[in-house]
DNA sequence: ATCTTTATCTTGACAGTGTCAAATTATGAT
DNA sequence: ATCATAATTTGACACTGTCAAGATAAAGAT
């Protein structure tokens, strides 16, 4: 008889499990509020019952932001996929999506691309398979858009891509720190940081 | 005879010491490397010594992060003041010297502008004092520019501060990071974000 | 069915952390 | 000298991540 339904010894699916707690947890108290034991309480397992799914904190932490990046793909291409509307539209659009997914993932959206995780090569292969392709979907927008004049053509679109991210991720910090939970300032400074970045003729 | 020299059960001045060895620590191993029990031992004084000086583990970083602002603020002001320099060159000083001095200090950066300290209001008053400052030092530097006609005179200046201050932030993040540590493609990005943030005439 | 193997989970333990209360010691004023 | 006050230490507590060893359940082989 399957094990299904009864509490078992195994878990049955302890990894995932242990994902979706986290990614809660940590929703809700930011990375640093998130202690092994107490998840392990959350999932009702014993507190060294995680090192047979994931070979550290880090490593956990790990698949769970690359989670966020699998999800941060989805949200945006299927936001910047539609070649109907034109071009400075969709920059825009693009560039409101990228700031509201922070602001509705913030915590998320600070383990993703906060130090504790980039600085010192503490991301696996795993989760540099995920976020690498993120940045690069975003390079090839960026392309696509200079190709269709929209952005200079003397520039190399990768400097314009990372120029173009960087202010993102500025933006990006600047409400997930709560600083403008102000949503209309929010706008105000993508519509600003669009005009910016866009040249004028 | 006044305590000079000497071992005396009375350190003289602990808190400035401290804040000394804290600032060397982070330099070397990053806020995550700091354990106010190692940093005791390098002072030569017991765990709790530091109580009587900083509320926290928490106010002691804040202080760091004041003295970080402080320094900011001095080579900002310096390298800015230049009235000689046509504006479009003071700005791409500035944003040299932005990026770079992030370069020089990546882990102190990385303390003053993380969300340790600022997502749950954990900011004090001292370091608010000094912080604040900071960005408003950058706001007056922008709002002249645009006076000149360097920047858009349709934007508010304080909207086109922000998207620039994400800029620089984004690009001092791509830098302490390491994920660019070679020093020409940093000059390429900063020469590229002032192209772009710059309008074309 | 029984034995063996393997994967999974638990318990006990260790070193490390920040922080507080109480005891200890030095300084400064009278 | 005495006393009050400030600075520092020691002991202790709860908490953390992590490992080794033991216990339990599932799966495979015969």
């Amino acid at each position: 008889m399957p094990s299904s339904g009864t509490q078992n010894y195994h878990h049955g699916d302890l990894r995932s499990a242990l994902l979706d707690a986290a990614a809660t947890r940590i929703e809700n108290q930011g990375i640093e509020g998130l202690s092994l034991r107490k998840l392990a309480d959350d999932v009702g397992v014993s507190r060294s019952a995680l090192y047979h799914h994931f070979r550290d904190k880090n490593a956990l932490l790990n698949a769970v932001a690359a989670n966020g990046f699998a999800n941060w793909i989805a949200m945006t291409s299927e936001s910047g996929g539609d070649e109907s509307v034109p071009a400075p539209v969709r920059m825009k659009q693009f560039v409101y999506g990228y700031v509201h997914w922070a602001v509705e993932h913030p915590q998320l959206y600070d383990l993703m691309f906060g130090r504790p995780i980039w600085k010192n090569d503490l991301a696996d292969d795993e989760l540099k398979d995920v976020a690498y392709p993120a940045f690069q979907y975003m390079l090839s927008l960026i392309t696509h858009w200079q190709q269709q004049g929209l952005l200079m053509a003397d520039k190399p679109a990768l400097r314009q891509t990372q120029v173009i991210w960087a202010t993102l991720h500025g933006l990006a910090k600047l409400v997930t720190d709560g600083v403008y939970a102000d949503s209309s300032h929010i706008d105000e400074m993508c519509d600003c940081a669009v005009n910016m970045l866009l040249p004028k003729q």
